[in-house]
DNA sequence: GTATATTGTTAGACTCATCTAACATAATTG
DNA sequence: CAATTATGTTAGATGAGTCTAACAATATAC
């Protein structure tokens, strides 16, 4: 069984892989926020476990063993996050705290419970999917809202980035998901779109924030 | 703050304490189950931070920020171990090893919301009194049931003892807090009683389960 | 294609929480 | 009250997870 630090790296690896599944260390240590040598050690630690491959001054790569204990703790995370939401009141910009933390309790019945009273949902408050029982997690590809060429209508699916401050943001301007969005115009100079959605007629949103903003195409 | 493990200590020695408050290292190391000298080291760590009041070869008291935050902890625990019960539907039997694994989550609005949701309950599914959110626990004076004479009546209140196995006991017998127990008799040669109750006509208690079974004298 | 910059590794040290072996003090008991 | 038993302490070691300083390999750029 992984300690909880080894969790939160096998997460940050799940997280960082680029295609072809490969992580570098210096992203690890970036992501971890410790020092190379410490990722280094625990590089290999990890690969004693079975975690991972590991060759030296190569990137590193989860083993299958590895990717589904990644993702079965990115589920404890997402059904944490959706129960804190659905079912206790908190806000999509209070629960990744709380969740961070819950995500490495042992015990398959909390979250089996926690899953059977949300009716077993795919999603988590910020649209990303949550992983099933097996550590399977569907693709989903959203277009991003930077992408939508004027005049098309569009549905905010999900969110790039799910930091506090981004979240807050949304909140000041009543953007939640499912909020059907209205493309207006582009500005050519900054890539700039103004939206029309609910009670805002005329909303700028900069590229920085369409960017985050992952939405599907409303069919007609 | 304290680390989890130092947490847990201070837990035990909450628990251990003796009328003043004084806890031996033996005790203790048997009650964490870890060695003495490891309890000797630690009992040094939670002097120097303040938790406690230790002298060479004396029994330690938890000073009052120490029961304080022993309190707290075990608070947490509590209200986590209602909520599983009452608003997860888990039974009362199940729910320790989570709450011992959520009580060292840092998210005083989790644990907020959890006691808002239940309407701010003052005992635990075992009867067990919840501090308040200052660490003050109530004293309740409940009897043992082995101190019951017959033909008296009484209600089930608390639990001296919460191990899975006395709970499961429980459960195969159909008793649970707020049962009201007829006691018929007492056998003089090992002291087991007998009660009726709801559908039970006549079952007996063993002297080992009525010294743990809590009860309040019903006013007639 | 060498020089420089970036990335990764090794060596050695530190803290925390734990252990065993050996020793010291306190409590109990004949 | 002396001997024995129980309880507590010291010393020194270990593994996990971290660090800094120094070094090595790879990638980038002129």
């Amino acid at each position: 069984m992984a300690s909880q630090t080894e969790e939160n790296y096998l997460k940050s690896l799940f997280n960082l892989a680029n295609p072809h599944g490969e992580v570098n260390i210096s992203d690890l240590a970036n992501q971890m926020q410790v020092s190379m040598p410490t990722v280094n050690s625990m590089v290999k630690t990890l690969q004693k476990s079975g975690w991972l491959i590991y060759e030296k001054y190569k990137p590193v790569t989860l083993t299958a063993k590895g990717q589904k204990e990644a993702a079965l703790i990115i589920r404890k995370h997402r059904l944490t996050e959706m129960f804190l939401v659905n079912k206790m009141g908190f806000g999509w910009e209070e629960v990744h705290e709380i969740a961070e933390q819950i995500e490495h309790i042992h015990a398959p019945k909390l979250f089996e419970r926690m899953d059977e009273m949300m009716g077993y949902p795919t999603i988590d408050p910020h649209g990303s999917p949550i992983p099933d029982k097996q550590g399977r997690m569907q693709e989903i590809n959203y277009l991003s809202l930077s992408k939508i060429k004027p005049l098309q209508t569009v549905i905010l699916a999900a969110l790039a980035n799910s930091s506090t401050e981004f979240l807050e943001f949304l909140n000041s301007r009543n953007l939640s998901l499912g909020t059907e969005l209205h493309v207006l115009s582009k500005e050519a100079y900054d890539q700039s779109i103004v939206v029309s959605y609910l009670n805002h007629p005329g909303e700028t949103l900069s590229e920085k924030v369409c960017e985050k903003l992952l939405v599907r195409i409303l069919d007609v």
